[in-house]
RNA sequence: GGGUCGGUAGCUCAAUCGGUAGAGCAGCGCCCUUUUAAGGCGUUGGUUCCGGGUUCGAGUCCCGGCCGACCCA
């Protein structure tokens, strides 16, 4: 190390004098009665208790000291007298820092202020640390550190734990959803020849050994559909997508997208089953809550703790840095549903589909301001004031239903009108989280569609793909939800990245 | 890609008009046998993101670059 700073360098020199003592600063296995949460439950007085974490406190009186002891689940509280250790262990212990692990074994005593804590009568160096971490009190604040170190920001920040821990019961509860109601886990391929089932740009890659190029996938879609051809009645897939796009605070280039596909619905039995869900997902996130603050959150108690008890589990309070409201969401059944068309007129005009292309798109620039480039379609234009006008105005929940077909190439059109498809699009706090289709089985049809979205490009027309189609698919609903912007919706986040462990981020030189 | 804002000690943050770079935490030393953001006394620690420029003098002003946040496309 070049040039390294006297913290880190007086760390190494400790590190070098547990290897003269002949200690492995890394240690080996330690049994523990449990998790420091699970010791914490278990907790009685007078009894032996084996314990392992995170040093992240040390209050130091003299002869006694007392430490916190911490890993993921919680905080135990550790005290260390230098008779009880007796010589040899205590000059052990000088030699630790905050932020070291340590396997304690010690009797159980609750203090005078009523802290339950283990009394060391002997313990081990688990591992060693040569950095110091982050300040105890305010934690890791410098948000570029907290993605590209998201280890410390996890050690440090209750609230980021929190977040991720709302984001595996999500992704854990919609697995059970999905299989209580017969829905089977599928794999799908991730490297394709044809990045199809959306329009986005895919990542390229190549196989040596064939000699081809591939792409990663940027939908679920066409791969489950062919299980439905290959006779699956009920299938999902969790798993990530790949856009080579840009990024955002809504967009990540890879995230994870959950695609299910049921037999013998049609969209609005699909609409119907992702409300469930969505109610559903909530409310084990208010029992998460509610478990914590009845644990007695270690540590600092994080802001949607704070407002738990009072709130109902279909009421999502999002809040700013200080912890005001700054909106709520009302996931109350049932959710609107109502028809693109209708909920574009009443924003843009009752007349506005008698309207000639040139006078909607006039009307855009001139008379809701928007910008409207030249090159885009007539329904483009629609589609540009429902995004603005509607989909970003709207905070609880909206299926809008019967969209244009040219904006959904996938979808059954509608028997009265078939300019319509028979999908729903749902918007929740500003964006768009599920689209679901009736979809569309009907081979010749389908080879239309696609062919007119391809346009010129007719090689990204997946042929084996309508190959399946033309051996026959049962009618379907199907839905796709990302479980990113889903968990954005549920844990009040308000950027991807703060729902994503380690989001991409330019490299950094070290 | 464009615009706005930001980058100061390991961490959290100060630094007035351009005038000696500071504090808290952490660390180090000492005191204290129930502390809990422990406390008390003392103390170490800086490529002010990088490179130029203006100036007697730059963390601060100007130009270029790097990284990030937000907004727009």
């Amino acid at each position: 190390m070049e040039d390294e700073n006297e913290l880190i360098a007086l760390r190494r020199k400790k590190l070098e004098t547990l290897r003269a003592k002949g200690i492995d600063p890394f240690g080996t296995t330690f049994d523990v009665s449990g998790s420091i949460a699970e010791v914490r439950a278990l907790f009685k007085e007078a009894e032996i208790f084996r314990v392992a974490g995170r040093i992240t406190a040390h209050r130091d009186m003299g002869k006694s000291h007392f430490l916190d002891l911490r890993d993921a689940t919680g905080r135990i509280q550790i005290y260390l007298h230098a008779k009880e250790v007796g010589p040899e262990l205590f000059d052990l212990f000088r030699l630790l820092d905050i932020g070291d692990f340590i396997g304690v074994e010690g009797t159980s005593f609750v203090t005078k202020s009523g802290e339950p804590t283990i009394k060391v009568q002997t313990f081990q160096l688990l591992a060693k640390t040569l950095r110091p971490l982050p300040e105890k009190w305010h934690g890791l604040q410098d948000i570029e550190a907290r993605y590209r170190q998201r280890y410390l920001d996890l050690l440090t920040n209750e609230h980021s734990r929190t977040v991720f821990e709302k984001r595996i019961v999500i992704i854990r509860e919609t697995r059970r959803f999905f299989e209580d109601r017969g829905f089977v886990e599928v794999e799908t391929p991730i490297l394709q020849t044809i990045a199809g089932g959306a329009a986005a740009q895919p990542f390229q890659t190549h196989h040596n050994a064939l000699g081809i190029d591939l792409y990663l996938r940027i939908a679920l879609e066409l791969y489950l559909k062919r299980l439905l051809v290959g006779g699956f009645n009920k299938v999902f897939e969790i798993n990530r997508n790949f856009r080579n796009e840009g990024i955002s605070r809504k967009h990540n280039p890879e995230f994870t997208m959950l695609e299910a596909y049921w037999a013998y619905a049609d969209f609005e039995k699909v609409a119907n089953l992702v409300e469930e869900l969505i109610c559903y997902l909530a409310e084990k996130i208010h029992a998460l809550d509610l478990a914590k603050m009845e644990a007695g959150a270690p540590g600092r108690p994080s802001v949607p703790i704070a407002g738990a008890r009072e709130s109902s589990p279909l009421q999502i309070a999002h809040r700013d840095a200080d912890g005001h409201i700054t909106r709520t969401i009302n996931l109350k059944r049932p959710w609107r549903r109502v028809r693109y068309r209708d909920l574009v007129r009443e924003v843009a005009g009752k007349d506005w589909f008698e309207l000639s292309p040139d006078q909607r798109r006039e009307r855009a620039m001139n008379e809701f301001k928007l910008e409207i480039l030249p090159q885009l379609a007539d329904f483009e234009v629609t589609q540009h004031v429902f995004e603005k006008l509607i989909e970003e105005k709207t905070i609880d929940p909206l299926f809008v239903t019967h969209c244009p077909k040219e904006l959904v190439p996938l979808a059954k059109q509608n028997v009265e009108d078939n300019s319509l498809v028979d999908v729903f699009e749902l918007v929740i706090n500003g964006v768009e989280i599920a689209p679901g289709y009736s979809e569309l089985n009907d081979p010749i049809v389908q080879r239309q569609r696609l062919e007119e979205q391809a346009g010129e490009e007719k090689q990204n027309i997946d042929e084996e793909f309508l190959l399946a189609l033309e051996h026959g698919m049962p009618p379907a609903g199907g839905v796709g939800i990302g479980m990113d912007r889903l968990t954005m919706l549920l844990t009040g986040a308000e950027s991807i990245r703060d729902v994503v462990l380690f989001p991409l981020l330019r490299p950094r030189k070290l």
